[in-house]
DNA sequence: TTATAAACGAGACGGTACGTCCTGTCTTTTA
DNA sequence: TAAAAGACAGGACGTACCGTCTCGTTTATAA
């Protein structure tokens, strides 16, 4: 995605010079790396431009904004959804939560989310992004887990799927952002057994 | 607090002209004024002088940078701890987490949070500060709930408070984190009582 | 003239699509537009191009810098050496002085010799165009009508042409030189009145 | 002179850390040489402030542009107006007229001047400054020269003195102005000689 | 009472980064 | 093969704050 200029159709193509491929992916790489070196804070298109070895006209003129760099950065550089699917569904879940939550309080991913919640009323735009290209697809794949864990008959029919996803990810990360320090697997561990079982036996009504 | 000459014992005074008391308060009420307006990252110092109508320096004797400003301000400025307790622990439960969460996900005190957790690695001493001085009160208030119910035998004695809490503030947190959006009061009743369930029954096993 | 790729023969035609004589015009009316309003300084290809409806390559590719196209511009656009000689060899002498003088200090030509001036020691190649093709024949019709002057005995024979042309010259865009005002008509008047006198009685000897 | 904040009465100092004299001198100096070194166009703030070992604001905060920081500098690091008043007053005033047009065409106030004329409409201020400060004193002490001579009977006393002084420093500075090279002392002379000529026998009438 | 010490405002300092504009060049499609 | 369109590396622009400093002034305590 080309945020100023969105790339046209495939068929009638740009007119002029066409962006460099490379540069994008250089300024891209460098905005991950420093951001897990500095900290959004102290991110500056400056650095971001220098490290990529580019001019920084050359980063103004596709990102308007060092927000829209960074959540565009960490999307393009997400590691990609998880879908090693075995048959035990509470093993599934586990990993993936671990997984998510890791990434997502990491040094680039989180700081990302944390600067974008931080003035998230100006950035509605940037927030649903965020929403839909990287949470989205990664909670679907966990939504898929308990789904079938409740075709299964593992799980009671009557559980409240997103709620439980909420807690399952809410705990740890508001550790993390309570503490500052990353989650240990155990306590991830801890959390998504007992709301396992919660599951299992039936109170998260809908 | 003053963090840089701390306050003397108040028998032996320090020589020269005291400091300004009607300047501090004038900067820490400017400062939490500008968090809500302009955020975090837009908020400067030059702006918090400007607005408490005080010269830069005065600022910077006090406070050495934006974040401890900031961490010391909405600390000071937080509303107090509730302990309004009633004989209804579940009610209790439900009140002060959804004041809790409204307050960290409020403008000053959330965009704080943010953005001390952004460089959480450089500021270890801030973050104990914020976890000492604004989270463990307001965590021992609820932990006090909940081991009022359980001393009644309105829960399992073995459940475990810390994960219970995790979870219950966790969840709404998430959402707020995750979508911008502050918590409505229906999701924030539904964990409460969905965790509640799990408490009373049994399986949030220590 | 075509300073980059000069006109080929006629009879040969250059291969591929032939230059666009129109855009050539464009861009020196453009040019010379500008250097009215802006000013030397603040004349930019950009500005040039953009208004002679004109890609920015097109203007490189036939000057190859800001001040070739100025001082190309200022030469073609200006007004012809007039050349209306009638018996009154003074008051030819104040009517050619007048115009080259008022030529000389408006707006797009005084400006493109006071720039090219200013950097004189770098581009001596337009320094001698400039002389060559527009101060020179403005010169030579300038001391013909002293030469015929001293041809019908007005003039002392002795008179060193190029010197009182200097002076006659000198004298008013001194002027405007140290002043910024254009030169007004009385002091032109009484410029050309005393060099006159003087080359009558004979003191400027050679 | 300070051009943004002029100096106050030095009885009532003006508020705050005073101005760095140093900065201010390096500053001038550094304009100067660069003026001399790669001309008016080429200059650039930030290289002054570079080599003045100084911070770009700094000179910001004393000259808002490029060309009132070059007029500055050009007027007050001119050589002192000359005095030596010998009792031949034709010498003196070829010394005078040589000192004058050498120091008017020599790289920096040349160019300064030359800069200034070619956007004298946009900056009547910097161009009276100059005039003021700069050409008036040389101008009167031109002037007295020549009064002089009237009085001691070497000149006619009906002769203009103003105009004779457009001529004798005007001829030599449109030399310069329309070729670019320096002015020879032999053009200077003949210039001299032959102005005092025509204002010894009288012809320049007032 | 009078030093003395430290705060105060004002504002300059060396710096860094901002976001923009223009430079001159290069690449691509269109004519 | 030129023209338009537009991206490229690069450099300077003028501005905003940073955190520090030097002032002249004010205000308390200590001598």
């Amino acid at each position: 995605m080309t945020p100023i200029l969105p790339e046209a159709v495939p068929v009638a193509r740009r007119r002029g010079r066409p962006r460099d491929a490379q540069a994008e992916q250089a300024i891209l790489t460098a905005t991950v790396d420093l951001l897990g070196e500095v900290g959004f804070a102290t991110l500056s298109i400056e650095a971001v431009a220098a490290r990529a070895g580019v001019a920084r006209p050359t980063v103004y003129r596709r990102w308007p904004s060092k927000l829209e760099l960074v959540i565009d950065a960490v999307i393009r550089m997400a590691p990609p959804v998880s879908s090693d699917i075995t048959d035990d569904p509470r093993a599934d879940l586990l990993h993936l939560v671990s997984r998510l939550v890791a990434d997502m309080t990491s040094a680039p991913v989180g700081r990302a989310i944390l600067a974008l919640t931080g003035e998230a009323d100006k950035h509605a735009d940037l927030a649903r992004r965020l929403a839909d290209d990287y949470l989205a697809p990664r909670r679907a794949a966990l939504a898929e887990v308990l789904r079938r864990a409740v075709g299964s008959g593992e799980l009671n029919p009557d559980v409240d799927i997103d709620l439980m996803l909420d807690l399952v990810l809410g705990a740890p990360t508001y550790r993390w952002l309570t503490t500052g320090r990353p989650v240990d697997s155990r306590s991830a561990r801890a959390v998504v057994e007992a709301v396992w079982e919660m599951a299992r036996v039936g109170p998260i009504a809908r």
